[in-house]
DNA sequence: ACCGATATTCCGTTCAGCGGAAGTTGCTCA
DNA sequence: TGAGCAACTTCCGCTGAACGGAATATCGGT
């Protein structure tokens, strides 16, 4: 967490939420101030407006957590609401094929930030809850955007690949091998590079000017021998969104990043 | 809209966040201004620092709208991200019974807001989105929450039926009518009285205490004659759904109202 | 060319924000 | 039982960040 020292006030407010993520949704004060790198006595009245603003929440046992006001703020982002409601749809109609996870993933920094997810009940508790940010190297939306990405983007990320499991891609060379089949084929598969037990298929999502800007990925169990066979569906899926987005004018998602 | 006048900077930088709402998801900066009726140099000021924070995006035609940053916290919320864990699956399961929307509602003040919904590329294209606020006397979900909810709620809400279409209920007596059978049967029924072709079903989820603190609700188009068999079912899955929420001490959503 | 609305830059004043110090609560360990 | 520690809260005098009026710039409409 590179953390700039804030010092305006607005700064300072965010550096206070910036230190709620995935990992850390609800934190005592002193955890806030820890992580912050501010003033105990700074982020305490800081948390305290915060919480009147209704931004944050106190919870019975003292520690904080996000509050409804940023949940209903949020919902309002265009990278949530626009895409969701032209993006549903088809992801519904994968869904149906199998009952298996279908998700939207976009570039965000070296990582994959997933935006939108349908699971069901069946489904396997993937990591990729909305919100996740996935390494590049070890899923399938990753591998598509890191395929489709810049020259810079690949070297950065070819540079330190992590290992998640036993079968995760360690190796520059052979990723790069990968990365030139995904373009070839137009979609990628993983098979436990992130989690063991899950094996995921995506395809490329373009904006305007045949730029890819998201990717469409299904995350289905490592004994369904049935996946291959989606592989065209899942390709003609993301065409299909593709056009619908560029038509509605939703090509430039590389902005929300 | 009650505008309090703020003096923080938090509040103040709240304010022009709070003029964002479903029907102004884009503002230029004179709007913002006219809406928080904060003068428009510190508008001006304020909305700069949010973009910096990535809280609000400048699109290339100079509206503002909410940045991703707010979206990634929004999603933290456990209003969002608990609930929805431990309610998807029963969702789903509703939705897989005939691809009618699945949706859950809460009360906040006077309306109902929606916190989740699944929905597919068939179902009819509803109001309600996540984030949206019905009214409580013209909605299956609100029903429920009204019938179930405190005498000054319902003195309140009695008071005022604004009218949507012309099945609308805007007879207190009928109403309060309606509301005693609901209690009777274990679930609401709507037909066109909030939007013109669509007909709900919607049964009470309890918290500790037998409070109800939501409502699990169905769409579906008012043709649909099977909608009725539904019913014991939307009731078992809420109930179903109670006892999770209970159990995972989710009990308490209405301190998140 | 003129007008009205919107957006941006400038700058002197002042009060909101700051954070160290000290006090309170509540826990753990000897 | 009480000393010690960590989390939390209250107090208060100093100061520079935030404020917003005025002037300027930009855009679109007629």
């Amino acid at each position: 967490m590179a953390v700039e020292l804030q010092k305006s006030v607005t700064g300072r407010a965010f550096s206070v939420l910036d230190t709620f993520d995935a990992n850390h949704r609800r934190q005592t004060l002193a955890q806030i101030a820890r992580r912050s790198k501010l003033p105990l006595t700074t982020v305490h009245r800081l948390v305290h407006e915060l919480v009147a603003q209704g931004a944050l929440n106190r919870s019975t046992d003292g520690a904080y957590e996000i509050g409804r006001k940023i949940w209903s703020l949020g919902i309002l982002a265009s990278l949530h609401s626009d895409l969701r409601e032209i993006a549903l749809p088809y992801m519904e109609d994968l869904y149906q094929l199998g009952n298996d996870a279908v998700q939207i993933g976009l570039l965000d920094g070296f990582r994959c930030l997933i935006v939108e997810r349908i699971a069901g009940s069946r489904t396997l508790s993937v990591i990729s809850k909305p919100g996740a940010r996935l390494p590049l190297h070890a899923s399938g939306v990753g591998k598509v955007l890191l395929a489709y990405g810049s020259k810079e983007l690949q070297q950065g990320v070819l540079d330190s690949l992590d290992r998640y499991t036993d079968k995760t891609i360690t190796d520059a060379a052979e990723l790069k091998k990968q990365l030139k089949k995904i373009k070839d084929l137009g979609y990628a598969h993983s098979e436990e590079e992130l989690a063991v037990g899950a094996r995921t298929l995506a395809a490329p999502i373009y904006g305007s000017g045949n730029k890819v800007v998201a990717a469409l990925g299904i995350v289905t169990p490592v004994d369904n021998r049935d996946i291959m066979r989606i592989a065209p569906l899942l390709v003609a899926s993301a065409n299909a969104l593709s056009k619908k987005l560029i038509a509605a004018g939703i090509s430039d998602l590389s902005k929300l990043v």
